[in-house]
DNA sequence: TAACTTAAAAGTGTCAACAATGTCAGGATA
DNA sequence: TATCCTGACATTGTTGACACTTTTAAGTTA
């Protein structure tokens, strides 16, 4: 599968960036484990590359948060804890409600268009049940406010390096997550303040999804505790 | 001179990482201009050590925003525009503002002390009109605050990637950048608020500070355009 | 048996040479 | 003269070998 990470990264023309292309999308979607260490003669035996084009992509994964580095030592994919998880959405609730603020002045009038398609397609989706293509659904539809913010940093500092992190635990707490039902309300909410341009309305409305989100989340874990892969 | 980043970074045991290090401190204090294209021959001659340490290090340095790179290309230090600062402005008014309201959650006692005096030597720096430490003062204020949010993810966004861009663009607009005693009462009024454990008014007043700063810097580069380096 | 020592094995960091790509200057053609 | 081709040069990407560190396991001693 591919990501739709809606921040145009260019076509990987190096070996060390479809390596690192290829291991982030293993990594997220499960099929490396986390917290796993990693050797570098065997995965570089295995994609039959060298180690050094190897260690170039792991120094991009560590630059997206996947991995961490100790000298001498070696790289291992990340842990997993409900703590950073909801480290994760603090700072999600603080950079995405300034996104939409600046949604609300800077989103054009195509993107309006193209959110309002988003909604319209998760809605049918609930109705529909797809439980599946509802958590795709809710990412575009973050994707593009952020988008619409038009603060390229912010967009990279988002789309690029937190959402790796999103989906990295979303993946793996696939299991009973949907409140999509009011979570389509609180986008529809959202949705229309920025349309109104109302910054302020749409910065708190999107703290407040977001935190809502996080409570969600926090009661999963709690009482239904996912196995560690 | 050696960078205070609050958050502490291992002892460089590696040479990709001494290299690492020393780089962004010639980037920051601007020993290599800004938008500079690196020669990886060059530097690796000039520094003694071999093309592959060298690029490591380059590939830590694109981490941290200091430079870009183009496959095939190469890599050249970031440059320098008004509209960048903005940006960075407004994420860090979104990100320093949770982590002010997080602060006065988790802040310990020991480092609102800490706080306090950083404060009093604010304070004294300003009666002795010592520009240039003041400067330090006022990095050390936000680093404090934001080590006392707890959330380690966000003093890590904060502290090891934003900040290098907030002292790149301090070091080339020294020059007239003293809206201390400002600053220095807006400071007190956080610090207050945090003592008081009022985190929506310690958001509040620090988004605000972080915002006039923002105009202050903009109306000081529109009517004092600073040469490009 | 348990703890310490030591040597072998495995893994990471570093390097210099090779391959592929991009850049630039000179000349040919319209 | 301006544009396009062409070939030499310079720079980056990639690789395999070497040096150093950590880990493991065997062996020794109390």
């Amino acid at each position: 599968m591919a990501f739709s990470t809606a921040c145009k990264l260019q076509e990987p023309v190096t070996i060390a960036d479809k390596l690192f292309l290829d291991l982030r999308r293993s990594i997220l979607v499960g099929e490396i484990p986390a917290g796993k260490k990693i050797s570098e003669p065997e995965l570089a035996t295995a994609y039959g590359v060298s180690r050094g084009s190897l260690r170039e992509a792991i120094g991009k994964l560590e630059n997206c948060n996947l991995v961490t580095r100790k000298p001498n030592i070696g790289a291992r994919i990340i842990g997993f804890s409900t703590a950073q998880l909801m480290e994760i959405y603090q700072i999600r609730e603080a950079m995405e409600g300034m996104a939409a603020r600046l949604a609300a002045e800077h989103i054009t009038a195509d993107e309006l268009a193209h959110l309002r398609k988003i909604l319209e397609r998760h809605r049918q989706e609930i109705a529909q049940r797809q439980d599946s293509s509802q958590q795709d659904a809710d990412l575009d539809f973050h994707f593009c406010i952020i988008q619409g913010s038009k603060n390229s940093r912010l967009i990279r500092m988002l789309c690029q390096d937190l959402y790796d992190l999103v989906r990295f635990y979303r993946f793996r707490l696939k299991s009973g997550f949907h409140r999509s039902e009011q979570a389509f309300q609180e986008h529809n909410l959202i949705v229309s303040a920025i349309e109104r341009r109302d910054g302020e309305m749409a910065e708190t409305l999107m703290r407040h999804h977001i935190r809502a989100s996080r409570d969600y989340a926090r009661n999963m874990l709690e009482n239904v505790p996912q196995e560690e892969s």
